[in-house]
DNA sequence: CTTGACTCCGTAGTATGGTACAGGCTGTAC
DNA sequence: GTACAGCCTGTACCATACTACGGAGTCAAG
C-alpha cells in the first residue's frame, strides 16, 4: 500500500501543508501513522477527505460542523435524516444571511440614490443619514 | 458644558465600555480631554459619533472602512462624489456576498432533494456527494 | 470615613480559518 | 559526502470585532 508524505498530500488536495496539519489538529483528518523519522505517511484516503472538506466549507459549513458531519457517518446510530436535518439548518442559516444582506443593501440603495455626487462631504446626505438615520427593526 | 463620563457614553450608545475604549483605539472616536484623575471626559455629540458607527456597521460597513468614511467628511478635498462611490462599492460587496450565497443554497437543495431521509447515514446520498460532487467554477 | 460603584491601563482571550516562521532533523540525488 | 528539498514541533501572527481580567486609583453617597 503507498503512503503519501504530507507534501504530496498537500499538493494533490490543493491545499497548503500547513492547512493539512492545521485540520489535523482540528480532527478533520486522522492522525497518520509516523515512519521511523517521525514523518507522516497518509494513505491516499485522506485526499478525498480533504475534498470532502473543501466542499463542504464552499457549502457554507464550518470546520466544526464538517467535523460533525464526518463524524455522523462513523456512528452507526446517525441515519441519513440527521445528516438531511443538518442540511436545511445550514440552508436556514444562508436564508438568514441573504436577507440581512438584502436589507443592508436596500438601505444603502436608498442612500446612494439621495445623493447625486456633487458637493462637498461634509453635507453628504448619505452621511448625514448615518447621523440620524431610524432604527427599523 | 456637560460631559459624560465612559459609563454614560457606553450606556446612551447601548454600547460596552470596553468597546467605547476599544473605538477609541481604532480610531473611530476621538480621545476625550481627561480630569485631573485620569477620567475621560466626553462631551455630548460623541454618542451621535457611536450611533453612527452602529448604523455604517449595520450596513455592512467594516470598522476600518467607517474610519474612512469618518475621514471623508473632515477632508475637504472629499466630494459627495467620494461617499456615494464607497456606498456603491459596498453595493457591489453585498451582492457579490448573495451571490455566493445563492450558490450555496442552491447546491444545498439539490442534496437535501437527492436525500429521502431514510437509512443509515453512512450511505446518505448527500454525504456521497460531498465525496465526490464535481467542482462547477 | 468608609463602602461600593466607577474608572484607569495593559494584556490576554474569544471565534474563524488559516499562514508564517525558527531551528532542527531526514531523505534523496548526484 | 554534501547539498538541498522536505519534514518535524511549537509558537506566533493575520484580520475581524470585541470581551474579560487583574490590580490599582477615584468619586459620591451616607
Amino acid at each position: 500500500m503507498t503512503t503519501l508524505t504530507i507534501g504530496k498530500v498537500a499538493q494533490r488536495a490543493g491545499v497548503g501543508i500547513e492547512t493539512v496539519r492545521f485540520y489535523e489538529r482540528r480532527g478533520l483528518i486522522d492522525e497518520p501513522p509516523r515512519g521511523p523519522s517521525g514523518y507522516r505517511h497518509y494513505p491516499e484516503s485522506v485526499v478525498l477527505r480533504l475534498l470532502f472538506v473543501r466542499r463542504a466549507k464552499d457549502l457554507g459549513f464550518t470546520l466544526n460542523e464538517i467535523k460533525e458531519l464526518l463524524s455522523l457517518r462513523l456512528d452507526p446510530q446517525t441515519t441519513c435524516a440527521d445528516v438531511k436535518q443538518r442540511a436545511e439548518t445550514k440552508i436556514a442559516d444562508i436564508e438568514e444571511k441573504m436577507r440581512a444582506l438584502r436589507r443592508m443593501k436596500q438601505s444603502l440603495v436608498q442612500l446612494t440614490k439621495s445623493c447625486n455626487g456633487s458637493g462637498p462631504a461634509n453635507d453628504c446626505p448619505i452621511l448625514e443619514s448615518l447621523d440620524s438615520l431610524e432604527q427599523k427593526p
